[in-house]
DNA sequence: AGGCTTATACTCCCTGTGAGCATTATTGTA
DNA sequence: TACAATAATGCTCACAGGGAGTATAAGCCT
């Protein structure tokens, strides 16, 4: 994607700065797959940390250095990998170089939990329990988190801060009769964080009549956070771009597609709609075969047309993600 | 926005990495305003580079340093921040030193030429002569870039090669009756690059026959590149994000605003569908005084809603870019 | 055979939106 | 003063996409 040439060109010097300085440069990668309906990511550290590592002056690129590593991790090739957000802003006590994480979301095919460092897939739901609602809203948000959250509204000192409050916990997590949006990942974890119901918020913002941490799996550092961001980036990216086949097999049914697409989401789609679409755009192609083993009638078997990416500017393929 | 705090919780070494290099980071301004119609970007280097300078430890953020650096530089605040991209992948040579580089987009309201290192602002079509579809397609496209594409195009050795130039040409140039996709800015820049058509590409990739420059104003390394990101993701973004009002007067009418929307698009929108969106969306709100120099008839004076932001998860806002 | 599960085909209806027509309110000009 | 030019603004129409439901087909299991 981004591999252009760059030489050739002398640079000139940009003027106004002081000279560089040496700072460190993380990578670090949040690393999806789906295994029957569940949505997993890689992780180290007994699921409690994303595999990072400094990036090294070798590295032909960004990409290649953590597409180099993630594989000899797993022994799966990376079908897809996209930059997700580079972070500076971490005022880490008693470090004095500067650290800056660049973090990457990648999509596999399989998990195969690989030797070194306690390597693992951790499903995405036990970090985020409240993100599932395919089974219908989650019973912890109204049980644990709604409380709180008003809680927290509440304790806000100003009326215009309790109405933003309120405001933002209402959209993020579809309170007081508001629908739910998929897409708010990083933006609940925030009003989580900042609301101090998250491990990671430390002890000191939690409020004093409750328990602090209530809402899922915590990991170090920011990474639960980069986690969200991943999470986030590609629910929204499967509306509109075919990301989807390079977590699915080489053949798949229409409803193992579907399953794929509703674990990411977090939600139930509409089957028939759902196919429709799907075949309008002429994304896959039939392979002649069927499945068994699906429980009732057989089901076609599909294959992804790769040639979409050549045949159209994909800056435009639509998922229905609606309800049920 | 990415603000949260990231201490409390040792970090755990990250496994099969080796230790952690220096390296030089570079922060990169892809600064935008729009001015009678006309977008242009911040530059320095008399137009010939954009601002960038390297990132310094004392930074308390990637965002705050570049934004200090910009505010000075510009006199003018910069409303609205987001980050691009990082790169690593520039293979300079005679440069030990690997450097990151990390671009970011600024909106900003208006331009006043500020002192230092030759700073001034130039026009986005100076740089991409043939993204500016205003006035219909540019004539310099039939005249200057498809025959020398339709030459690299017949270059290519195998015939699989040749079809997929052919494709990506049409595709991204609207070719062959094919319509024209404004987003594609960064895809068309790195077709012309490939094909020699660039400045930038240097001589060598150059076809024989032909004279390799044709294509716009060239800038240094790969700050055109950086450009066409900045300016794609802006194109993108005005579509369902409320960002053009960063560009926009603290009151405007209506017609000042498309006019803004159509110089980022490069092309023209329906009037009367274009004001339907915008107030059905309630984006706006009118001032009660009315514009006199419109020419015609005076047309009400609107002001951004803020409270919008606030409203509703800003996931969904529509900007109708057709054709006029 | 009857019930269960899944696949697949169609239909319906509503909304969003592209596109055009018509009218109103100004300024400049013959 | 009438008319042209320029904008602003109001309204209608038609069509496509997509949300949602009904109906039928084709397997399995008991």
């Amino acid at each position: 994607m981004q591999t252009l040439e760059r030489d050739g060109i002398k640079k000139v010097a940009p003027s106004s700065f002081a000279a560089g300085q040496a700072i460190a440069v993380d990578l670090i990668a949040v690393t999806v797959a789906v295994t029957n309906g569940d949505p997993r990511v890689l992780t180290i550290e007994d699921e409690g940390a994303l595999p990072s590592g400094p990036f090294q002056v070798g590295h032909r690129s960004l990409q290649s250095g953590l597409r180099a590593w993630v594989e000899r991790q797993t022994s799966l090739p990376l079908g897809y990998m996209e930059q997700l957000y580079t972070f500076a802003d971490r005022d880490r006590a008693g470090v004095e170089q500067q650290v800056i994480s660049i973090s990457y979301l990648g999509l596999t095919r399989e998990q195969r939990a690989s030797g070194e460092s306690e390597a693992g897939w951790g499903s995405w739901y036990a970090y985020f329990p409240w993100e599932d609602h395919r089974i219908g809203t989650p019973a912890m948000i109204a049980r644990e988190l709604e409380p709180r959250l008003r809680d927290w509204i509440e304790a806000a000192r100003e009326l215009e801060q309790r109405q933003t409050r309120l405001q933002r916990a209402s959209i993020t997590f579809g309170l007081d009769g508001r629908p739910w949006n998929e897409d708010l990942v990083l933006q609940r974890y925030e009003l989580l964080f900042e609301a101090g119901l998250i491990a990671e918020s430390g002890p000191a913002s939690a409020l004093p009549g409750r328990a602090a941490t209530t809402g899922g799996r915590p990991m170090i550092l920011d990474h639960r956070r980069i986690l969200a961001t991943g999470i986030a980036r590609l629910r929204a990216k499967i509306k509109y771009h075919p990301v989807v086949f390079e977590l699915m097999p080489e053949t798949f049914t229409l409803l193992q597609l579907q399953r794929c697409v509703e674990a990411l989401a977090g939600r139930l789609v509409h089957k028939q709609n759902f196919r429709r679409l799907i075949e309008q755009q002429e994304l896959v192609e039939e392979t002649g075969q069927a499945a068994q083993d699906t429980g009732g009638r057989p089901a076609k078997l599909f294959r992804f047309r790769r040639a979409v990416f050549t045949e159209r500017a994909i800056v435009g393929t639509k998922l229905p993600i609606s309800k049920a």
